[in-house]
DNA sequence: GTCTATATTCTGATAGAC
DNA sequence: GTCTATCAGAATATAGAC
């Protein structure tokens, strides 16, 4: 592999688990057998090579969402098969925390590829929501694109969870709490 | 104030805004208008400071949300109380915050205080949701501890859209949501 | 309790040889 | 393309005077 893939990769892997603020050049330099001319070489600096990490890291997690997504089965099957794909749940998002980092937050260029990725995945599972209302899978009263956030949101929050209490069981807890809510359910208040 | 309490603000302040890994002594000298000796007087070094300051923040945290959660109303009204309250919604959770930084998580003292605040609120949330489905407020099918992780992740996740997309927008409609699914509703799936 | 001086290591680069 | 200096400033303290 060339020095500049190499390069990128340990940046991503870094931002992943330590953020911007928290990964120096000379960190990435060592994770990828680098030298620091070579790094300066094929990178402006630190917020150029960031950038394309970011770049990077988006662009996967939008194929990995995506692939399951648009798998078969129905609404419902497709948004649990999404909810519950194998996580490094320990790890934390790779893209959703860079969105705890002032530094990332600041730059327009890097905060875009975030917001974009995020942006992507509500408007995808917005639209799934609203085939499976269509077909009568849900709760007719629900708003797509706010229950899309809330989706989005409980995945991001499940990381929190499980990273604070050090084990994957919080994140596994909470999504079952979400698919709960969301399953087709029939109330007993029937009318007598 | 006392000296000893403005450095202990001033690194609230910082911990929230730029986590651990982004805040330096020098950075909250200044911000407490404190000089060096004055902080090594008071308190060991940035770990011991930042301890007493992590806290500070959770204990505030459990106060605030407990003064909703334990108010009037029914059950659903209470925690509809606490995810609507006001927040800095951009700033992001003070507390949930820290859970990226990989200093908090590799030490058990930082760490305690954020998973002990974050399992408090979990298991008051859980008790509501208990005796909501005792008063038949919610679908009889949910069980209180996985919607209670659930409702937690939301708020900690919607900050994350809400950073990403730069506006406070994503979170209230990811609350939205939760609340729309929570809401005590009548399926239009009723036997004929 | 607070201040200034000093020390070591890291950060994020630039310069120029190979 | 990669390497080895070199550098100004920040990070995280310690020492000792006041």
């Amino acid at each position: 592999m060339s020095t500049s893939e190499r390069l990128i990769e340990a940046t991503q892997e870094l931002l992943w688990e330590r953020g911007y603020v928290g990964t120096s050049p000379k960190a990435i330099q060592q994770a990828a057998g680098a030298g620091q001319g070579s790094m300066y070489h094929h990178f402006a600096g630190k917020p150029d090579l960031a950038l394309a990490a970011v770049l990077r890291t988006s662009a996967e997690m939008r194929e990995t969402a995506g692939r399951l997504l648009d798998g078969p089965g129905s609404a419902y099957e497709r948004i649990s098969a999404y909810l519950l794909r194998g996580r490094e749940v320990l790890r934390g998002c790779p893209v959703g925390r860079l969105t705890m980092d002032p530094e990332v937050v600041a730059s327009d260029a890097l905060r875009a590829p975030v917001d974009e990725t995020i942006g992507w995945l509500r408007e995808r599972l917005a639209g799934i929501l609203q085939e499976g209302l269509d077909a009568g899978e849900f709760a007719p009263g629900i708003v797509p694109r706010e229950v899309a956030a809330t989706i989005v949101a409980t995945v991001q929050g499940s990381y929190v969870l499980a990273r604070a209490s050090g084990s994957a069981d919080a994140f596994d807890s909470a999504v079952r709490g979400l698919l709960s809510l969301l399953a087709p359910h029939v109330t007993t208040d029937r009318p007598a």
